[in-house]
DNA sequence: TATTGTTATACTCTATAACTATA
DNA sequence: TATAGTTATAGAGTATAACAATA
């Protein structure tokens, strides 16, 4: 019960939940939900795509995904194209409005991490990012298996 | 929007999407939700706690833990007994059967993280949670400004 | 007056499965 | 038959505010 990686784990939890604490904020300032800024900041800065690339990227499933579009539709901030290619797929893009939120809300975010940051140089950059790669790669290839 | 520090951020977001997915698939087949068993697992190996203490230590708002709690309950894998010191305050503690639960998922979630770390030496563990440590410090000590 | 916990309300997310329309 | 997306359903979490009992 008291495994030695436990201590890293729990600081790895409270780390994240810092993090997103603090995101959470910001975002529901502009009365967004987690899922939703989640959609429209993986919409950010791309022409689009489509419902099931969407939701592949945001690992939310295809029933749950049809409402939070819907309500992110009927504050006008993405729109939804019937593909010419295949009939069966909608694309899904921000719309100028849209557009116009993330670019308001994503730099909010990032600025308020970016503050957690103020004193790290390059070098303590590469050390965090070589130890949380390293524990990436055995996630990701556990998940596969 | 290129910001230096925007692929730190990512990596422990990765790292944790993919410890909560893992984590949950187990807590969900023991048909629990990830906030009950965040409530589990932070009454686990402890004498009980009033909900007001509860509530800080999850994160739960008091609105919210009563559902949360009644759910246990109906389960029967906690009590709620009225305190005689302060009678507006509730202890709330795991039965019997509670604990058996906390004592089956717990190192369950436990070992499927150990596996990530099988490879990891002494100085290894070391080298990450000096890591994060030091940006645990840099999220506190905004959270409290 | 302030605090602990419950209740009430309204909304959102979630999983699941049946369904429509295309392919 | 298989795939993309919607609809339907039931349950659970969330924020918020009003409320009861107690301090």
């Amino acid at each position: 019960m008291t495994e030695r990686y436990l201590r890293s784990v729990r600081l790895l939890a409270q780390c994240m939940q810092g993090f997103e604490r603090h995101s959470n904020e910001h975002v529901r300032r502009f009365d967004l939900t987690p899922p939703q800024f989640d959609i429209i900041a993986t919409l950010g800065n791309t022409e689009g795509m489509s419902c099931k690339e969407l939701g592949d990227k945001t690992l939310i499933t295809k029933g749950t995904l049809t409402g939070v579009l819907n309500r992110l539709e009927e504050k006008k901030l993405l729109e939804r194209i019937r593909s010419n290619d295949d009939r069966r797929s909608i694309f899904v893009r921000l719309t100028a409005a849209g557009q116009q939120l993330f670019e308001t809300v994503f730099p909010q975010v990032i600025a308020e991490g970016k503050l957690l940051f103020a004193d790290y140089d390059e070098q303590q950059f590469a050390e965090l990012e070589q130890q949380l790669t390293r524990l990436k790669q055995r996630i990701d290839a556990k998940g596969a298996a």
